[in-house]
DNA sequence: GGATCGCTGATTTTT
DNA sequence: TCAGCGATCC
């Protein structure tokens, strides 16, 4: 495998660094030779390593202005693939502005949103017609469950989501249900799933819809079975560019691949990304994909870019030693770009618990603050979401402004989904789905009972419910307040949908939103939130605007379904490292590095080296996110599930070198003095707060320095109160605790008993 | 249709 | 511990 003959620098078709030539042309200048030569190798395939903090975007968007300057290719020429509309968007706007002006017309965007803009196009091929619509997980799970329900499945052992999960994760492999075999259909669902996937599949041609993994799975079969088609994008598109290539899953794979590999002619890809930050596995992102990238493509050229200018050498030594600990890498080693020998050590700070922990992440930040630091450029990063409150909880008595990143999007909203549904009754009216979710909201009485006959009727006469409904309200056939309200109702989407091209969408959708009452449902809510939703809905009929028809701003949302906040606040963030990727702060704090926490139990209980090592990269991405200072800490005792638990330090604490690192608190007596201490609260974190519990411990514990616990020891613990060492392993005891039962620990948070 | 009770299970998340 | 869910009751 590649990952085992990393010694070459640069292989295949260049061999040469371009001199800096004085003429060279303005976009060039001051890109050093790794970076020159991943722009200019313009002609074959090419892997570019790229990586944390080594201009990779920098990288992407000049070559991609190269390409176009230098008369290869026309802007409709070349495909650029990114993975969250963020990058895409950050991609156009550098490429327009390296060239002077907005560019149109470019293939430039996400896997999902590219492959959207095919399907529209091939839609008849896979039986969907162009105007298709594209299913939110709701959606998704809603309709799974009505393919599930007539099948008696026992929901409790099953749940439908597992089966989602299942279905999603063949999606990701390329499989249609017609590929799945019988042999991996066996153990979910008793053998069913791949039934339900097929059915579940059917419905959703019905519906003319498809889910987000249809668009890539539907793209790549129309691309391997339809060989014109094929060819008509093999002469359209010379050049591929892809980011974060570490990240792609199979069916992208596959489907660059098929786009890249031209009959007789070399594949102009190129591909960017770093094997040490593929932190995506658990949801399907094959690392083997970046590993095999010169079999792919034979006499692919390997462009390594190692400058890193983003952090001190004091971070990238931590971080390099770190991530040495891992197996099967590609082989890269960061360089500091620029001369910073004046920097931070990176600090790993030894705390009680996490209230501790967030006390001291607190006191630093007011330190940073009142020395001018801004708060923009402070992050911490968690490993899991249940970390967040206690420096929540902490942030908010200190009164420092933060938000925690990730949280609900915008779309997710209860109001801007059933307003969307709104709008997708109105676009296509065989939108079951969306007219499920508002036909009874606000209340026209119609429960469960009803919505069972309309589904019967809709099915029976093959129809879509709306319909079904219509005919029956001709017919008489519903009684009642339901008559009145159902009738209004699709008297309100015909009207609509009739004025939509005399009057425009966004007209037409603030008046059905009005008449069908859904606006008054929320003005009538007493509720606090209520004012707000309204707000977001107005915001949403406002973001109609920008688009020119009803069509193009559902497969905007569908697509794009972000939460635009209010950049440049004076906040502090708090995100799990998995959000941070890609992003950078002046400091950065690192909590919760305890065996447990991170590297995570259930990475722990698997018990494989590969979760481990993703475990580790993820460390890694933590900590080059920092460009000045980093701050790890460890709690001894942390609450867990409404219990506390002794935890030990994280092992990735131990792995970095030591040279760049500064010990406080307890770790640092662990690592270099050995047993005996008791936690000593560094100076370098001036105490405002009294903090009686560990200091009474401190002085205890100096009182005390010197004698050794061995089995049988009577011990007093601050948590767990005292037990007796049951055995003893270097620093870490086991104790048997009167109440809390048996626990492992550092010696330095016992004492002994009196 | 809404409130209440008890059970369960609890990383990481984009599109 | 505690939120989120489904079942149950009014």
């Amino acid at each position: 495998m590649l990952g085992h003959s990393p010694a070459t620098p640069y292989t295949g078709t260049v061999n040469q660094t371009p001199a800096p030539l004085p003429d060279a042309p303005d976009y060039l200048q001051r890109l050093n030779p790794e970076q020159r030569m991943a722009i200019e190798t313009t002609d074959g395939p090419l892997l570019v390593l790229a990586g944390a903090g080594t201009g990779k975007t920098r990288v992407l968007t000049t070559r991609f202005a190269h390409i176009l300057l230098s008369g290869r290719a026309r802007p409709y020429q070349i495909l650029a693939v990114t993975f969250t509309n963020k990058a895409a968007r950050e991609m156009r706007e550098r490429i327009g502005t390296l060239l002077g002006e907005p560019v149109e017309g470019l293939w430039l965007g996400t896997f999902h949103a590219l492959c959207a803009r095919m399907l529209r196009r091939h839609a008849e091929y896979v039986g969907l017609s162009s105007g298709f619509t594209i299913l939110d997980t709701d959606d998704q799970l809603r309709l799974l469950k009505q393919v599930i329900e007539p099948l008696r499945i026992d929901s409790k052992r099953w749940p439908p989501q597992g089966i989602l999960g299942v279905i999603q994760r063949w999606k990701d492999r390329g499989l249609t249900p017609e590929r799945v075999t019988p042999a991996e259909d066996c153990d979910f669902a008793d053998g069913r799933c791949r039934a339900i996937y097929a059915s579940y599949q059917a419905r959703l041609v019905q519906l003319n819809a498809c889910d987000f993994g249809d668009l890539m799975l539907h793209v790549t079969e129309i691309l391997r079975t339809r060989p014109d088609v094929l060819a008509q994008y093999h002469r359209l598109f010379r050049y591929i560019l892809v980011d974060e290539y570490q990240d792609t899953n199979t069916i992208q794979y596959l489907w660059l691949r098929l786009l890249a590999q031209r009959e007789g002619q070399q594949s102009n890809i190129c591909c960017v990304g770093d094997d040490d930050q593929s932190i995506y596995s658990w949801r399907g992102a094959e690392v083997e994909n970046i590993l095999r990238f010169e079999r792919d493509f034979p006499g692919a050229a390997i462009v390594r870019l190692e400058r890193n200018y983003r952090s001190t050498a004091q971070i990238l030594g931590a971080a390099s030693g770190l991530i040495a600990h891992n197996d099967g890498r590609l082989g890269k080693t960061l360089r500091p770009g620029r001369d910073d020998a004046s920097g931070e050590k990176v600090r790993v700070a030894s705390v009680w618990d996490s209230d501790d922990e967030a006390r001291l992440v607190g006191e630093e930040v007011e330190r940073l603050r009142a020395g001018g630091h801004r708060m923009s450029e402070i992050a911490i990063l968690v490993r899991a979401g249940f970390q967040t409150r206690a420096f929540e909880e902490r942030l908010i008595a200190l009164g420092l402004p933060y938000r925690v990143v990730g949280g609900l999007r915008f779309y997710e909203r209860a109001e801007i989904r059933d307003a969307l549904a709104y709008m997708r009754v109105l676009n296509q009216p065989a939108d079951d789905l969306a007219f499920e979710r508002i036909v009874n909201v606000p209340r026209r009485g119609i429960g469960a009972v009803a919505m069972q006959k309309f589904h019967q009727a809709a099915r029976d006469a093959g129809i879509p419910l709306t319909a079904a409904i219509g005919t029956m309200l001709e017919r008489g056939e519903i009684k009642g307040k339901a008559r009145d309200s159902l009738a209004a109702l699709l008297n309100n989407l015909a009207q609509g949908r009739e004025a939509l091209p005399r009057e425009g969408h966004v007209v037409v959708v603030d008046r059905l939103l009005e008449e069908s009452g859904y606006i008054d449902m929320w003005k009538a809510d007493t509720s606090i939130e209520a004012p707000g939703r309204l707000d977001n809905l107005k915001e949403l009929v406002r973001a109609l605007a920008d688009f020119d028809s009803l069509g193009h701003f559902l497969e905007h949302v569908a697509l794009v379904m972000e939460n635009e906040e209010s950049a440049g606040a004076e906040r502090l963030s708090i995100m799990t490292l998995h959000g941070a990727k890609g992003l950078e702060f002046d400091t950065v704090f690192l909590p919760g590095w305890e065996e447990g926490v991170f590297p995570s139990q259930r990475t722990l209980d698997e018990g494989g080296l590969k979760g481990l090592e993703e475990e580790r990269r993820l460390a890694y991405v933590g900590i080059t996110r920092a460009r000045h200072r980093a701050i790890i800490s460890h709690a001894a005792s942390r609450r867990i599930y409404g219990n506390w638990q002794s935890a030990m330090p994280s092992r990735f604490i131990e792995e970095l070198p030591d040279e760049y690192v500064t010990t406080t608190g307890a770790a640092s007596q662990t690592r270099s003095r050995g047993l005996g201490q008791a936690p000593v609260f560094s100076s370098a974190f001036p105490v405002t707060a009294r903090r009686p519990r560990a200091t009474d411990s401190a002085d205890k514990g100096e009182s005390r320095s010197g004698t050794a616990l061995t089995v049988g020891t009577r011990v007093f613990h601050q948590k767990f109160g005292y037990g007796t060492v049951s055995s003893v392993e270097g620093n870490r005891l086991d104790v048997a605790f009167d109440k809390a039962g048996s626990k492992r620990l550092l010696d330095s948070f016992v004492e002994k008993a009196p």
